[in-house]
DNA sequence: AAGGGACCTAATT
DNA sequence: AATTAGGTCCCT
C-alpha cells in the first residue's frame, strides 16, 4: 500500500482520502448512536455522531448520511459490507418485533428507533464482558482500549488516532497480572480476564465450534463453566455475540423493570433462582425476541437515569452563560 | 434457598 | 463518607 501523495506521507492515513461506502439503511431501522451506546460493545467512540470503532482486525468510521443511508469508510480493506451486515446483525427486520404488539414493547421501541442487539462474536463478547462485573460502561471502555492499544495487533493511526484489534486469546490468556490490573485498570477482573481467555484457549477451535452450534441452554452451561462467568454474562454471550435473540441477560436493571414496570411475579431478589424465573418470565412474553425487547427496556431506563436533575441544568447555564 | 461480604476503582451525591 | 457502577463466588 503506498499513499499517493508526499503530503499524505507527512499527515499521515486520512479518513477523508478513504474512499466511502454507503449501505441503504434507514434511520428507523438502524440508529447508530442507540445501537453503540447502549451498553452491548464497548469499543465505539463518537465525535458528533460520527462513529470510530473496530471491528475484528478493520477500523471504521460510520456515519449516518441521509436518513435513507448510512455511509461507511474501513481500513484496511475497504468494500466490507458483510462485516457491517453481520456487526449489526441488519438480516433482523425490526418488523418482526414490532409485529409482536405488545402493550409495553411497541412504546420502547417509538421512543427508541434503530436500536439493534449487536453481533459481535462470542469469544471477543465473552472477554469484554469478563470486564464487566461491578463495573461501570465508562471505566469498562477504557480498559478494553488500553488492552488494545496495548496488546492488540496494531491497524494503523488515522487522522492521528491509533486503532488496534482486541488482543488474541493467546495474549490474554499470559497477562501480566500487574499490567491488567495497572495500565487496564481491571482491577479483580484481571483474574477472570485471563483465566476466561485461558478457557478458551484450552478448548482450542472445537470448543469455540461447539459453544457457537450449541442452542442456547447448552451454550449458557459451556460458558458458565468457566470461572468467573456466571448466568449473565453467559447471557449477555449468547445475545450479543452468539445471536441467540432470547438469551435475556437479567442485571439490577432488567430485574427492576420486570418487577416493576412488566409486573412479572418476583418475591425473590436476584438469586440464582429468582434469575432463572425472571428470565423465563422475558421469554414467556416477548418469546423468541425476549433479549432485543430486554435491550429497549433496558436502554430507556439508562436514558431516563441520565437525565440531568434541576440543579445540574442550572449549573450548566451559569456555566456557559 | 436466600442473604451477606469481598473483590478494584473512581465518579457522583 | 457513602453509594454506585450491566456480577460472581464463597460463606453462613
Amino acid at each position: 500500500m503506498t499513499l499517493s501523495s508526499s503530503r499524505e506521507s507527512q499527515l499521515g492515513l486520512r479518513w477523508a482520502d478513504i474512499r466511502p461506502r454507503s449501505l441503504p439503511f434507514a434511520a428507523s431501522d438502524l440508529d447508530l448512536r442507540r445501537s453503540l451506546d447502549c451498553g452491548q460493545t464497548f469499543r465505539w467512540r463518537a465525535v458528533d455522531d460520527v462513529w470510530f470503532g473496530v471491528i475484528g482486525d478493520q477500523a471504521f468510521r460510520i456515519e449516518r448520511i441521509d436518513p435513507r443511508r448510512i455511509e461507511y469508510r474501513a481500513w484496511p480493506s475497504r468494500d466490507v459490507d458483510g462485516v457491517l451486515w453481520e456487526f449489526f446483525r441488519l438480516d433482523v427486520d425490526l418488523g418482526e418485533l414490532r409485529r409482536l404488539d405488545d402493550p409495553a414493547l411497541t412504546p420502547a421501541m417509538d421512543a427508541l428507533p434503530g436500536l439493534r442487539v449487536l453481533g459481535q462474536g462470542a469469544v471477543e463478547t465473552l472477554l469484554t464482558f469478563a470486564c464487566s462485573p461491578a463495573n461501570n460502561i465508562t471505566r469498562i471502555t477504557r480498559s478494553i482500549d488500553a488492552l488494545s492499544q496495548e496488546h492488540g495487533q496494531s491497524i494503523g493511526s488515522i487522522d492521528c488516532v491509533a486503532y488496534a484489534a482486541f488482543p488474541t486469546t493467546e495474549t490474554l490468556a499470559e497477562i501480566d497480572d500487574a499490567n491488567a490490573r495497572g495500565r487496564a485498570n481491571l482491577g479483580f477482573r484481571a483474574r477472570t480476564l485471563r483465566s476466561a481467555a485461558a478457557h478458551v484457549r484450552d478448548g482450542g477451535p472445537r470448543w469455540v465450534d461447539a459453544l457457537q452450534n450449541a442452542p442456547l441452554s447448552i451454550a449458557r452451561e459451556i460458558l458458565t463453566a468457566i470461572p468467573g462467568i456466571g448466568p449473565k454474562i453467559a447471557d449477555c454471550v449468547c445475545l450479543f455475540g452468539l445471536g441467540h435473540d432470547d438469551a435475556v441477560p437479567i442485571d439490577t436493571h432488567v430485574f427492576a423493570i420486570g418487577r416493576d414496570t412488566l409486573g412479572f411475579p418476583s418475591t425473590d431478589s436476584l438469586t440464582p433462582r429468582g434469575y432463572q424465573r425472571m428470565a423465563q418470565a422475558y421469554r414467556n412474553r416477548f418469546g423468541p425476541w425476549a433479549g432485543w425487547a430486554q435491550q429497549y427496556f433496558y436502554h430507556a431506563r439508562r436514558l431516563d437515569r441520565r437525565l440531568p436533575r434541576p440543579s445540574e441544568v442550572r449549573t450548566r447555564h451559569a456555566r456557559t452563560a
